[in-house]
DNA sequence: TTAGCTGCAAACCCTTTGCTGCGTA
DNA sequence: TACGCAGCAAAGGGTTTGCAGCTAA
């Protein structure tokens, strides 16, 4: 077992390293969903059982502004977590089985800087969360 | 002063009317921004002294699922309320000052669809929130 | 008359924070 | 060794809910 990327991100940054974080890391690390903290606690707490909700909650906030990870939001309430990746994405959510999609379109990021443009202003950040249903029905 | 026609459209539609949600419908006809929950409960207070916040979350939410009114969510972590408008917009929020741009972009929304159908997806509905400042600096 | 609304306060959910003790660099 | 981290529990924001009384239709 390779130290991850993330630890790895982490020692160069001069972030200390927890038995406690390397955990969390981790789990971000084979996430392959958009996990929120609740859901990170709960994955950790299999390995590590006394860890407290504070501390994954700390965690996920430095790393965050570390620039490790990215914080999104579905418009569900709860701020949901993923590594930060080198290139921007925006999300499709399938309204049927709460599956999240990444995309990148540059047309769309084109468009949208347009539209800012068109309405006199430079575009500093977007949002952008589409929700579909698959065009073949599978249940 | 004539009856709104947000009133005019609970009557339509069989909604009770009392005197605190009058007050509440006519803060929201009236309003020209984004007001959240609390900013709604602010202005009503003005007229009507002890309505509770319980009504006036409650009215919101009555009248947000009838149609009337439309909750959007800015990121901020609370949700905000707007009159329900024939046609769907978007929104661009100025990072200087906070105000919120409304827009509307045959071609964006489009090319959306389009996006979606090329993940495989029939495109139900979009959140797009631009973050952006003034092209001109005014301050 | 009566279903449904109101106010109040308590409860909820997600997230942050104060404090004391522990662990890492 | 010293600064920062962990755990716990309490607090904080936004929102909902249980209950008893009031009100529009």
């Amino acid at each position: 077992m390779t130290a991850g990327a993330l630890e790895q991100a982490c020692r160069e940054r001069g972030i200390r390293l927890s038995t406690q974080r390397r955990i969390i890391l981790e789990a971000l690390e084979t996430a392959h969903d958009h996990p929120c903290a609740y859901d990170v606690h709960q994955r950790v707490a299999l390995r590590h059982r006394k860890i407290s909700v504070a501390t994954v909650y700390r965690a996920l906030n430095g790393f965050t502004q570390a620039g490790l990870l990215v914080r999104r939001d579905f418009g569900d309430g709860k701020a949901r977590y993923e590594r930060a990746q080198a290139k921007r994405h925006d999300h499709l959510v399938d309204v049927r089985s709460g599956r999240v999609v990444e995309f990148d379109d540059a047309e769309l990021k084109v468009l949208i800087t347009r539209v800012a443009a068109g309405l006199g202003y430079r575009l500093v950040d977007y949002r952008l969360e589409l929700f579909a249903e698959p065009e073949r029905d599978l249940d």
